[in-house]
DNA sequence: TCCCTTGCCGAAACCGGTTTCGGCGCGAAT
DNA sequence: ATTCGCGCCGAAACCGGTTTCGGCAAGGGA
């Protein structure tokens, strides 16, 4: 079923029936409709190829995932694709997803650039300094950044207001008596790192406290670090009452440490995080930690991308979403209030360690 | 940077310069080798969508993903992904992916179809009764089912070879001392479940048991149902000394329904489970299951779909892959001989529970 | 010498759309 | 009665490739 078949069903040319179907100003209204009546009744679909041959775009948004990084997971890989597709669908568009080895990613952009598999890239988990940000804009191809960059000048970006999520941390942390907060970053290489710390120290700043440097630790991605880390600050002469950390996973390694020391988490110790890695909800108390919508950010990046394809300026395609906080258990350690004002800086709940 | 600009570059007409990089045998040895140079010179690579207008394909592989079973979560979808990916780059095809509602894939199917966004489909998770079948074989699309289907008459098909991983499950157990053998089955709607249960059957055969109706139960796909199950179990008068998942998902919920009756996990009582959840790495012990290599699988899935497309039979794409067994803790659990040689059909282990 | 292969390439059609250009027919303005 | 403008559509070029067809030149056999 071609355009030329529902050309011949209504008696005009092709030329006419595209230009009807594409809404174009020099078409009747009669024959707009009619050719619209048709195609739907023939069950008449472009031809995606045959249209990108002559418009140059294929809409399709492109998606490289690099693999590697093992101890990156994507829980939410499914959540986020199905956003990006539902948004590129929303506009008649599909999803070209590639992997590659995390060095050999350049290959794989090109390749899909210049096959024309893709009109634009969505550009996943930026870093800091990031290769493809630099391959994209000197090959003159749209993309559109979820996550930070060391600068955005010429680049549409998307990401997730981690600085105000920890920002708020701050307050509900100091709404619950904690005073001695230490703050667990992630990987340095990303720039959501700085972000959640320094949303952190603008929220304690904004209860007159600061953020102690000695309880601050960074490069915590994972389970096992988490637990080193968790096990090192319980152990300062002067242990913080709460643990903020920047990755979901990295908290999970907090409960054997603590429980090691007879400290139980949610009770003793509080801990707030940010994911919403679904593994949090399983554990005793359930994480509190801030969730990301995975599918809507998938929904407004294919849409931010479609834009920026079509011509829209990068200074419109910029936006954040905030997180949002799922108040669990382990953000429930409270410090009475007594006890805060005859303390004098000593840890408050030294329990059954020996 | 177009053919016609390889053309020029070495004055000849563009027909011939696709004809010698396709090798078509009425070009010379000297004209193709210059013709590859060029383009290699160049950075030519033909256009996707000018290619597929001719030869009516876009060599693409289709992949719908069908979002909503909440609890069929993916932790391989990401390697599930980079095997396809793979596969598919390997022959210079690329992967085109889309998410739908359950309900409403038909039309994102036919949206591709009829779009011709892709040559073919990888259906992943097929059930029994499959309507992704009868719609694909219905519109004369190619397509690999992954997974069993109730007929695979004019199917390519691949898949897991549960049957025999169960098969040997029996003899492990066996070999370990276990005579009272619990079968724990998924989701009755996919083809896995029978040959799972079956699998485990024709091994238990082999070691002269038969599987124990008693002991049957059917679809725990998530971590609740296996509680509910695991404790049904346990509080038969003759419980399982060992209990068999077709799902790590329920395995995980082994856990508390034993140590609520004072029994421990690969001491008192064995589980072997299936998938290779990375979940069951953390539990203590770690879980003892059989685990599928997704890259792989996905790898091969993408070779026979671009057979299929390229006009292989089905009769020749039609293959299995073994799962690997990952022998952690949970399957430690042995019954002594001694025990076994006076007992008489009564619990062995029972502990704790009141 | 003539004819018939055979190897090799140019020319052009073709795929299924989009887009430009030109012209017809009609009503309104001069 | 022209002329002009405008609405509307046909005709054809065009996009970047693939594929078919025809023909030229060299070589071989009669």
């Amino acid at each position: 079923m071609t355009i030329s078949d529902v050309a011949a069903e209504l008696g005009l040319t092709k030329g006419t029936v595209s230009r009807a179907l594409n809404d174009y100003p020099d078409i009747s209204e009669g024959t707009r409709l009619r050719a619209r009546r048709a195609a739907e009744r023939l069950g008449y679909r472009p031809m995606g190829s045959a249209q990108a041959i002559r418009t140059g775009r294929c809409r399709a948004i492109g998606l490289v995932l690099e693999t590697d990084e093992h101890d990156a997971h994507r829980p939410f890989l499914d959540l986020f694709l199905a956003g990006l597709s539902d948004g590129a669908a929303a506009e008649g568009w599909t999803l070209t997803v590639a992997t590659a080895p995390v060095g050999a990613a350049r290959e794989t952009y090109q390749r899909l650039i210049d096959e024309r598999k893709a009109d634009g890239f969505v550009l996943p988990r930026t870093k800091l300094e990031d290769p493809r940000v630099e391959l994209l804009r000197g090959s003159d191809v749209p993309f559109v950044l979820f996550g930070g960059h060391k600068t955005t000048e010429g680049c549409a970006w998307f990401d997730i207001d981690g600085a105000d999520a920890m920002r708020q941390t701050a307050h509900i942390l100091k709404d619950r008596g904690h005073t001695r907060i230490a703050y667990v970053g992630g990987s340095p290489d990303y720039a959501y790192n700085g972000q959640r710390q320094g949303g952190l120290e603008a929220g304690l700043a904004e209860c007159d406290l600061a953020l102690d440097p000695t309880l601050v630790r960074h490069g915590a991605n994972n389970r096992a670090i988490g637990e080193a880390v968790t096990a090192e600050l319980l152990d300062l002469p002067e242990p913080p009452t709460a643990i903020v950390f920047a990755v979901d996973r990295a908290a999970l390694g907090a409960w054997r440490p603590a429980e090691a020391r007879g400290l139980a988490v949610g009770r003793d110790l509080a801990v707030i995080a940010y994911d919403g890695d679904p593994e949090g909800a399983f554990t005793e108390p359930p994480l509190a930690t801030w969730s990301v919508d995975w599918g809507q950010a998938g929904t407004i990046l294919a849409r931010m991308l479609i834009q920026r394809v079509l011509g829209a300026p990068v200074e419109d395609l910029r936006a954040t979403m905030p997180a949002q906080f799922l108040d669990r258990g382990t953000a429930s350690a409270v410090i009475p209030p007594d006890l805060l004002e005859r303390e004098a800086g000593k840890p408050s709940h030294k329990g059954g360690d020996s």
